[in-house]
DNA sequence: ATGGTTGAGAATCAA
């Protein structure tokens, strides 16, 4: 089972780079962050033709919003709102694997949090942090040995120093500040969660899937952070077949400023 | 220290 996780910065914009990545990628599921629109203009049967008939839609005007299309049926499905707020940040599906049993995957657009790394003066840095300790108790409530969860989405933090271009430098920006890291490093602990990405790649080598539209060439000056992430729980670690951040989709024409990650389970 | 770009949707706000 291949399941790929991409912020899409607007989906309307990017319908033809979404239906791209499908092609040439064939995930069995996709998760979309950011798709900028509500639920009633997303753009229509998008997928099918490649055979994306299934898809849950959590859509929101100008901002977040977050949507699952796939070739498996959904199981089940559902939406959640977090820290008291409308916003689309959250949809979830299980599906049955290959082995006839269900996993359950989860879809996150963590916010942002703004510029300023206070959450006395920002206060959406101080939603930032509460969203995460909000997940971390989610999840912790819901822990089970047996639990076979899949976790991705743009979680907007960057946890490890080779995470980003420049530990030292980034450790008082957004994405990167202990407060942010020490709260991911909760939600991580929540449920026993493995990190795909870094069972593949070692801690010391650099991986990013985020890099600014401000660099005036992105490649060349490499200034890149880890936010998008894909999880699974102590009982898909023995799964977990490959996975990896799909760079070359940076650099399409007029991207999205985030790279798809992909992951491959033996399920 | 600063400014650099993109998207939504109509002046800025968010990232």
């Amino acid at each position: 089972m291949r399941i790929c996780t991409w912020n899409i910065n607007s989906v309307r914009i990017h319908v033809s780079h979404v239906e791209r990545l499908l092609e040439e990628q064939q995930p069995d599921i996709l998760c979309l962050q950011e798709i900028k629109v509500v639920n009633e203009l997303f753009p229509e049967g998008l997928g099918h033709a490649l055979g994306y008939r299934h898809q849950l839609i959590h859509g929101q005007k100008a901002y977040h919003g977050v949507a699952i299309l796939s070739r498996l049926p959904f199981a089940q499905s559902g939406t959640r709102h977090w820290c008291g707020k409308e916003d689309a940040r959250h949809a979830w599906v299980s599906v049955k694997g290959g082995d006839g049993k269900k996993i359950e995957l989860h879809n996150f657009y963590v916010p942002a949090g703004g510029d300023i790394p206070d959450p006395e003066a920002n206060e959406k840095f101080a939603h930032k942090l509460q969203f995460l300790d909000e997940m971390a108790d989610w999840f912790a409530a819901r822990r089970k040995k047996s639990s076979r969860f899949v976790l991705v989405g743009d979680l907007n933090v960057a946890p490890l120093e080779n995470d980003v271009w420049s530990h030292k430098q980034l450790l008082k920006i957004v994405s990167h500040t202990p407060v942010e890291t020490d709260a991911l490093a909760r939600v991580y602990g929540s449920h026993g969660w493995v990190d795909a990405l870094r069972h593949f790649v070692l801690p010391e080598e650099k991986l990013y899937s985020w890099w600014s539209y401000r660099a005036r060439d992105w490649e060349k000056s490499d200034r890149g952070r880890r936010l998008d992430h894909i999880w699974v729980t102590p009982a898909l670690t023995s799964a977990l077949a490959s996975a990896q951040v799909l760079k070359d989709v940076r650099g399409w024409q007029r991207p999205s400023d985030h790279a798809p990650v992909i992951v491959e389970l033996n399920l």
